[in-house]
DNA sequence: CGACCTCTTTACACACCTTTACAAAGCTTT
DNA sequence: AAAGCTTTGTAAAGGTGTGTAAAGAGGTCG
């Protein structure tokens, strides 16, 4: 069963849209502020959420922000204000779609599924465990190598686990929290520098093994794998 | 031409509406009852309706319904005045804007084309982040990197972000509050310059590169990207 | 045990971002 | 037109985040 989680102050339009998309058989969850949202988020797993902009207290900006901290989960955006900027600002923050109120609610329910199609061609990736290459590099995460134009790279664990991971949303920034969770198992602490350093390493080694891959640094917010090719 | 076809049993109203309309450049047809607009439909493609609920013999919903089993034209509703439950029934139904009795007509013309707007987007492909190009300038949010004029540009990290963003709505002004938002991720505060201090670097950079944009101040509201060729 | 490997922490330099401070420009009031 | 207030431009100071060498802390293996 397919798991959403709706986010609006408006608790008429919630109940409605809630009530039809259970009619379009998703099950549904609906709290009426940014809070409850993030607290909901962290003990249940939603396939994907709809995020009012306008609501009072922690905006849906805010907890787009919050959230994009630690959880890729999909999120389609609300907002009142048929204002295309409004749009760019969430799409930039890392939301997955958009849809100005009001709106049809046929609509939300296509945008709903445009959004779990995608996110799930993604997660098919993630689960499957066959190669991954990009460029020069592929890395396999069942024999746990990775091949530099045909040369192994040697990696350790934890170097290994980084790379896969920033090789997995390459062209995309991944917060060190992400990181830290994915390859050490891990929250990130407060003067925690590991990342750094696992950085450092692994950009030594790239360019030791001549593969046309950065990883660049978008400070404040984390890393980003990019192909140079 | 964009087509609109007007349902409302009011005949002075609609030929006042029809003519207000026409003068907006639309191309207007109008009838006065539900059945002869379904008639209309059938035989003429419109860009959206705009659609009275009360009306003798099939009303407004009735017209939806029936619609809605074939066609997905926009569908603009007028209902009575502060009829909440209209509104969500119309909504429901699959109406994409609703507006009540008694409007401004330039309200109605400014939602026809917000409904408009909305249809013709929706197709849009979203979440996008292949290369923005304006002019010289080239920037691609999956390398972060800037061209001007096949010259990497050397930015950083709030740079690029407010670059982008500002690029991204060249010709368009936007507000300090958009830009901390998108290219920082927080309110802007009281006394904050940070964006003031950021737009005085760019345009330095911007110079510096030889680049024909201007960041143009628009005191009181935020500032705009220019391209003077 | 010591040699080696890996990961983490420390330490410092540097780059980047924000704040401060003041000058200048623009708008409003008198 | 002058005075007063607000907003903006920008140099410089201050604070924070990042890069990385080196030391420390565990672990494994002979």
């Amino acid at each position: 069963m397919t798991q959403l989680l709706l986010i609006d102050d408006d608790k008429e339009l919630s109940a409605m849209l809630a009530e039809y998309l259970r009619s379009e058989g998703f099950e549904v969850d609906a709290v009426f502020d940014g809070l409850s949202a993030l607290e909901k988020v962290k003990v249940q797993q939603y396939d994907a959420l709809v995020l009012d902009v306008m609501m009072p207290g922690l905006d849906g900006f805010g907890v787009l922000r919050h959230l994009r901290g630690y959880s890729a989960v999909p999120v389609l955006m609300l907002t009142a204000k048929g204002d295309e900027v409004d749009r760019i600002v969430g799409l930039e923050m890392g939301a997955d779609d958009y849809l100005s109120k009001p709106f049809n609610p046929r609509e939300l329910l296509a945008r709903v599924r445009a959004v779990l199609r995608r996110s799930q061609q993604s997660t098919e990736l993630v689960a499957d465990n066959s190669p991954l290459v990009v460029g020069k590099l592929k890395m396999d995460m069942s024999s746990r190598t990775a091949m530099a134009a045909n040369r192994v790279m040697e990696l350790t664990s934890t170097e290994f686990n980084v790379l896969y991971f920033l090789l997995r949303q390459v062209g995309h920034i991944v917060t060190k929290e992400m990181l830290s969770q994915s390859a050490m198992g891990r929250s990130l602490e407060k003067y925690d520098r590991s990342i750094d350093m696992h950085m450092s390493n692994l950009r030594k080694k790239l360019s030791q093994y001549g593969l046309p891959l950065r990883i660049v640094t978008v400070r404040g917010q984390g890393y980003q794998l990019v192909d140079k090719a």
